[in-house]
DNA sequence: TATAAAGGTGAATCCGCAC
DNA sequence: AGTGCGGATTCACCTTTAT
């Protein structure tokens, strides 16, 4: 039986519905508290469209951490034995991320730097360009020995090489960035398909049941359905659920799986 | 006047006899690996044997925490309002170094990632190459904004495109790694010069005064000479003292200041 | 139609000083 | 503290418009 479903709700209420043990991998792209407090201005004096989202919005630390602790904790419990946990996040949340991670009883697997392809340069030269995001992946517990991971198959992915914790992947534009009726992006943070495509080969089977509980737009979904596998999806914001179902229902060719593990160049 | 100092103590304790603002940067290599490898005791002092719960592991992370707090926090009394933090460290610990350090007011500037070219391969194909470590740049507080970074000495550097936080370095092999009379590496962790190099550059000046309080072997010291930088290094153990102590005073061509910008191929 | 030039944009914690 | 203004500052990729 496939699972397919988009919970609308609040992100932590719902993930006290599920019961324990259930989910094989668990993706989690949180909001990452980026705390921009300016406009930003381009070279030529266009004006940089931040994240400035209603969900991004936290008032300190201490309550992204209170939210923090509370999401991963009932993921930790929705976890297989044999499952994984991945978060993705920046230097503004990654650290705080990890450190709860850890103290709830994660055990690190590899911290994977999506090394991006063609990030935004800092205009005014006072940094050096932010060229990556972290994922985190965990598993279980130190414990958890029996983890899913198809190494074979992401070696042959990456050209017959053990693939490394760098993935170089270009951010999410063009064709595959969801525009919405006014021609702008319709999510402020879509990831690209290649990062989820990368996680789910590595650490799932076909017919595994993957949850996310920031849906958004609804790259996992599309992602676990072209890839055979199930999933469930929490997301608040009924606007992001209806672009992430017409996404979904609309893949009809599923990925050939021996296509899947052709190398690519990067 | 010339300042070349190599100091013998604990770390936190000779860090306590430096004056506020008094370094223009502080780079520092702590321990990585602290959990799981000590001997845990409960608060009655009894031992606590094989079994790692939930609660061992907190405890051991505790002291880490500690352990961190207090160097990090002596090391941003030192720190000049203009100067720059760094801090390497690898996932076992950066993410908690990280919280700590944000949580004492610290300002991430960066992430840097240092991108290994010869990492050690995954020999039980379990993980994904474990291929970097992470660099966090710091100003002393979100409010200085007047920190040193040499734009265009990075972006010449790098072949007159603006540096990204991604650094492709190799691990410190060859001739730069020091061994012992015995043949065997001197120092576990010794850092490439090249990563040095690149820390010192960009957020120093000539006649800057650097503080490494995990001086090791004296990667720090050695690149701070050559770049014509001041220097005072901590370190506990006599043993690397002498090891870096000939390091530093056989260096006697500086680099010249022409060449450091030259773009290289990485 | 093909090629070239111009314009848009991406999870961004992006200035300094005078008044 | 807020405002205003002078001045220094960008990379890769995709889309649209012009030749």
């Amino acid at each position: 039986m496939t699972v397919n479903t988009i919970i609308h709700g609040n992100c932590i209420e719902e993930l006290k519905k599920i019961p324990d043990n259930a989910a094989d991998l668990i993706f989690a792209d949180p909001p990452y508290n980026m705390q921009l407090k300016t406009v930003l201005y381009r070279p030529n004096n266009s004006k940089v469209d931040g994240v400035k989202d209603y969900w991004d919005k936290f008032n300190s630390f201490a309550e992204y951490d209170v939210f923090c602790t509370a999401w991963l904790s009932e993921c930790r419990r929705i976890l297989k034995e044999t499952g994984s946990m991945w978060v993705i996040g920046s230097y503004h949340n990654i650290f705080r991320v990890g450190t709860i991670m850890l103290n709830l009883g994660f055990w690190i697997l590899n911290n994977v730097t999506w090394y991006k392809l063609n990030p935004m340069p800092n205009f005014l030269g006072t940094r050096f360009t932010n060229a990556t995001e972290t994922l985190l992946w965990c598993s279980k517990s130190e414990k958890s020995k029996k983890y899913t991971f198809n190494h074979h198959i992401m070696k042959r992915y990456n050209g017959g090489k053990q693939m490394t914790s760098v993935w170089r992947i270009g951010l999410c534009v063009g064709g595959e960035r969801i525009k919405g009726t006014d021609g702008k992006k319709a999510h402020s943070t879509q990831k690209p398909e290649e990062l989820l495509k990368r996680v789910i080969l590595s650490t799932t089977n076909k017919d595994d049941l993957i949850l996310d509980p920031f849906f958004g737009t609804g790259t996992t979904g599309a992602v676990a359905k072209k890839l055979g596998r199930n999933f469930i999806g929490i997301e608040r914001d009924s606007s992001y659920i209806r672009i992430a179902q017409q996404r979904i229902d609309s893949i009809v060719d599923l990925w050939d799986e021996a296509q899947w593990v052709e190398a690519k160049q990067w």
